[in-house]
DNA sequence: GAAGGTCGTATTGTATCCAATCCGCCGGGC
DNA sequence: GCCCGGCGGATTGGATACAATACGACCTTC
């Protein structure tokens, strides 16, 4: 694997595992300094996060992890869901055996990870099963559209769901089983649709951490008492 | 704009003008050349274009345009299909007169670009008419997929769709918009499914022009024979 | 004491230089 | 005559050097 490869999986990783914080500065000399390279690989592997949507490059003044506000976390669920449950739609009448097994391979997983309380493999593990589920559809591209959207998610979760919950939580991917085992679209669909809401309510979209206080407020404020 | 936003965006014109050919190369320094600047901001908007899928980039091996093979090509239909009628649902509902004003204008664009002979102007009313469909869902991630998808869309019609026949007939929008007046979410769905699964139909994606010919073949000929 | 301006430092943007890789060409050998 | 290997030009990959921009600290001024 080359070294900026390594780099990019590095950094998502980092970003997953909620060690970088969204808005945390990514120099290029310090990232350059750590991986022994000049900057030029460095702003290569910047430039393919940024495509990823995992940070943010702001002209003449770096890149920073990405910050999604609560607008952006929303639309990414939203996506999420009409993707997801379109994709559905296509991938369920074609899967075998081995899909069904490996469903249940990764929930196991899920679970596992829940209870030894790992957070990072809990991530991790959603985000397969759910790569998993609409891999059947056999469609490069939507299925690129989609581990866009859950690299993404992992770090909106990473940032506005800080409670102990799981980031999805296995109850809803053993249930979304059950009807897939069934074979019939609409209620899969629908199990699929609810399992989405329910991730995106269970966000904490009011008042993150990192972000600003609405100085536009704070001025106007005066004004209005 | 800066320059490297604009070398993009003449290079995609370029394809979708069919200016430049599927496997056409891009060499680094004839592109500096042409713009006057180092070969580092060449760089920079080929792997934005390579971002978008419309080019290439094979290591040590240069940049050519994306010449997508007959199975990608399909996957790429697919994906819009499955993409656009999931949010026709989500953004029909949401339309405003001034939306379905926008449509019709657009449409007359494409009669009149489609009267006029005017290739790329053609394309490019059918990109916009499929954008402003989507528009009203109102979640710019999805709409940026979309893009993704259009912008790959014209390439391949460029590439694939050698007749007279309109990239996407105008025919079929004006009946869309038919069945969109109605307000009915499943006619206007499956009418754009249809009018998307011609264009599939349409292109010829046995025996591209550009493709070499299949040397493994040629090869296990003589021992069949 | 607060506001505004100016300078200095740090960081990014771009150009250029050197090294590594690839491709076509040529010659030798079978 | 065909295939294989080596050589040379051309092109990309990466590192470094220089220019431009942004941010923060300090100072001046009111």
């Amino acid at each position: 694997m080359s070294i900026d490869q390594r780099m990019r999986a590095d950094i998502a990783e980092a970003i997953f595992d909620q060690r970088l914080a969204p808005g945390t500065r990514l120099s290029e000399a310090g990232l350059g300094e750590i991986y022994g390279v000049s900057r030029t690989v460095v702003r290569k592997a910047l430039f393919h996060l940024a495509a990823d949507k995992l940070v943010d490059i702001r002209p003449n003044r770096g890149a920073i992890v990405w910050q999604p506000s609560p607008a952006e976390a929303h639309e990414v669920f939203t996506a999420r869901r009409v993707l997801e449950t379109s994709l559905l739609a296509e991938s369920l009448p074609c899967m075998t055996p081995t899909d069904h097994a490996e469903l249940d391979r990764i929930l196991a997983a899920d679970i596992a990870a829940h209870e030894a309380g790992d957070r990072q493999a809990m991530i991790r593990a959603s985000g397969d099963f759910h790569r998993r589920l609409a891999a059947p559809a056999n469609n490069s591209v939507l299925l690129a559209f989609l581990d866009e959207l859950i690299g993404r998610s992992s770090l909106i979760v990473a940032l506005y769901d800080t409670r102990d919950a799981a980031p999805c939580a296995h109850h809803d991917h053993a249930a979304l089983l059950a009807d897939i085992a069934t074979g019939d679209v609409a209620p899969a669909q629908a199990a699929l649709a609810a399992h989405l809401r329910d991730c995106q309510d269970r966000l904490v979209l009011d008042a993150p951490a990192t972000e600003t206080p609405a100085l536009a407020d704070l001025l106007r404020g005066p004004r209005r008492a």
